[in-house]
DNA sequence: GATGAATGAGGATTCATTCAT
DNA sequence: TATGAATGAATCCTCATTCAT
């Protein structure tokens, strides 16, 4: 499992004594959830295999298992540290919204965001897309969607100041899957195509959020 | 080597000679798609193995083979027959609509029943949840995910005459993705609040849609 | 799993119809029980390993698990057919025997059979040998253990008329372990260090019990 | 590579310089000894991982290397210093006792001695319970045995004078034989009824060699 | 000495598919 | 047709041991 309370560099330098020399670790640890992300977007999660991402990261399955207990492991890690790239990347759309902004300004700047963060790292959408049946969620999954729900929430939040948390909720919950639907699209194409699936997503939310905001 | 050209139906028709002794056939068919229903429904496509099947069917592996050549066969022919059954017990709605026909009304009434349709036949769900990985469809998916998008376009003309036809499809993809994603929620709850969320999904719908048809 | 119910020949031409052809699998099955023998008497029970007992059948692991779900089915199916060898050889052994025969002569005869029996069938000791640990048992060993503190119960009640059952059971398994005890330095000898360490184990158990049967 | 020639104790005495970076190695073979000990409880000699072990200690694997050349080495210097421990504890048992002494004191002071010695270090039996397989014993487990023969012998010596040195290492076999056995069974119960087995054990031994003495 | 990373063969088990009967 | 046996590569994962630092 890997420590996240060690960064190495700066942080070396000041903790003298604690933890030591998992610099190469934390390498390898790098290096595998790079591969994983490889074989995830080429195989989708439920076919990728543990071998074929160590095969991948050109270490031994023995290695792989040095680092992650399983695969799942590998994925919420990996899914945890897109997040945290991505709240650092793109914080600021974190931050509740003047309630002033026009909703499809605020709708258009999120969309444009999450969608040129999921361009860049596809893996994204690999890990979002959970084993096919819908009740049952592994945890993986499950820590990644409750995460960009709470997001969209708190996004959304500024525009219906009087509805109940259950609403806001469900009203979420469709944004989500709206947005992962478009996803699809828009990763299923490209060029003008592609534009044209990103404006088509964002008519969608703005048209479906803007008789909430008005309502 | 299981023999392709005994696909029942349509082909039946073409070929002059009935075959009797497909009467026998014909119900392990039935049979074993039964069985690969029940199958995909639990474990999902993907985690699907023809063996389960097969066991669930009461019928060796052998046998399975001698219908389907393999796991795809098994759910493109599913697929088809979920398809022709949704035709038959909800023909009209593929009929063109009258162009005076509210847009709310028709997408509250396709809505209806195809959320109808999923509730009844679970399986259709798990079929249009691809393995996972965007660009590469399985055939079987195509197949499937072909034959929804025609069938919206064929809804959807009506209410835009003058789209061209590459929009007409975009806006096709969509809707079908929105319906997806809203499915997924849709099922994944019970009671008054997957009414809730089917009431959410018409709505995402009638606001996009309302806005093409309008324009 | 191997079917008891269905032994190839006789019953066959009986049975006209429920099941058929079981005849190379049955093969299979004493092929591979033969094969786990032979891999138990030479690594030992735990560190025998499904693989080599599938290569040593020459089969192809999957075929080893078309027949057993795991290398304890096969210990418990090995178990369970020498137990019913060892009844079919030396049946009478069972039968209650007349309270005047000597108690030297009924363990002399029992001894010399079950050390002859366990000679010509040497897994039986490796199986018996349970992995290690005293309390925790394998239902494996469960089974053939229990096999055989219940037939030295039925040996040795005639001798010890009052005796309550929990003591006849706690006699049992000290004879059972003295004869486990005794097996193991008998088969690590041979010629005639072995025939001294047969009459020791005799000597052990004539002391033990008659001791018991006097009183 | 670890060095062999660092075992603790006995070579001390021989070597004149008693090198003294061996207190931290002390205590970390000791701790180490502890950790082996509790893991060979837990899971049995062969289930045993020296992974475990290591963890079990808070050491790393390394680190184990570092002192024992492999697993086995650790159950040998285990047994040794069981022994060692034992004679220290009872000593006086190994002494040559007093040919006056009546044979079922002299089995009752031992066998209480070393079920005692048992049920404190239970390792002792995991110790004893060689790797299943009759003829091949382990070197650790060789050692351990030869040991306990030895002194089994030892304490026999006396009861039977005129007894050719074969036949006394033949019964001291048997001894030793019975006397595992029954630890088996004393281990595996408690209370009223693992005393209960204690007598029968000592029941067995009396018996069994009083027979020897008188004659 | 100590650490933790690395190895790679080997473990049990599964599965789509083919074959003999 | 139907069966069930057969395959063998692939799955995940473990372990004794070695190596670089």
């Amino acid at each position: 499992m890997p420590d996240k309370t060690e960064k190495p560099g700066k942080q070396q330098a000041a903790d003298e004594r604690p933890v030591r020399r998992q610099a190469r670790g934390e390498r390898r640890i790098a290096q595998l959830l790079e591969a994983a992300a490889s074989v995830f977007c080429t195989t989708g999660y439920t076919a990728a295999s543990t071998n074929a991402i160590a095969r991948e990261a050109g270490v031994s399955p023995g290695t792989l298992y040095q680092f992650f207990p399983n695969k799942e492991a590998i994925a919420i890690e990996l899914g945890s540290r897109l997040m945290h790239r991505m709240r650092e990347t793109y914080g600021e759309a974190l931050a509740p919204l003047d309630p002033a902004t026009p909703l499809e300004e605020a709708v258009t700047a999120a969309v444009d965001r999450f969608i040129d963060f999921n361009c860049r790292n596809p893996v994204f959408f690999a890990l979002m897309h959970g084993p096919d049946i819908p009740g049952r969620m592994t945890e993986e999954h499950d820590a990644l969607h409750a995460t960009l729900i709470t997001r969209v929430e708190t996004l959304l939040t500024p525009f219906v100041p009087g509805m109940p948390t259950a609403e806001v909720n469900r009203v979420a919950q469709v944004c989500v899957g709206i947005y992962k639907a478009g996803l699809e699209l828009v990763l299923a194409h490209e060029g003008a195509e592609r534009e044209a699936y990103v404006q088509e997503l964002k008519n969608v939310l703005v048209r479906y959020l803007g008789a909430l905001v008005v309502d």
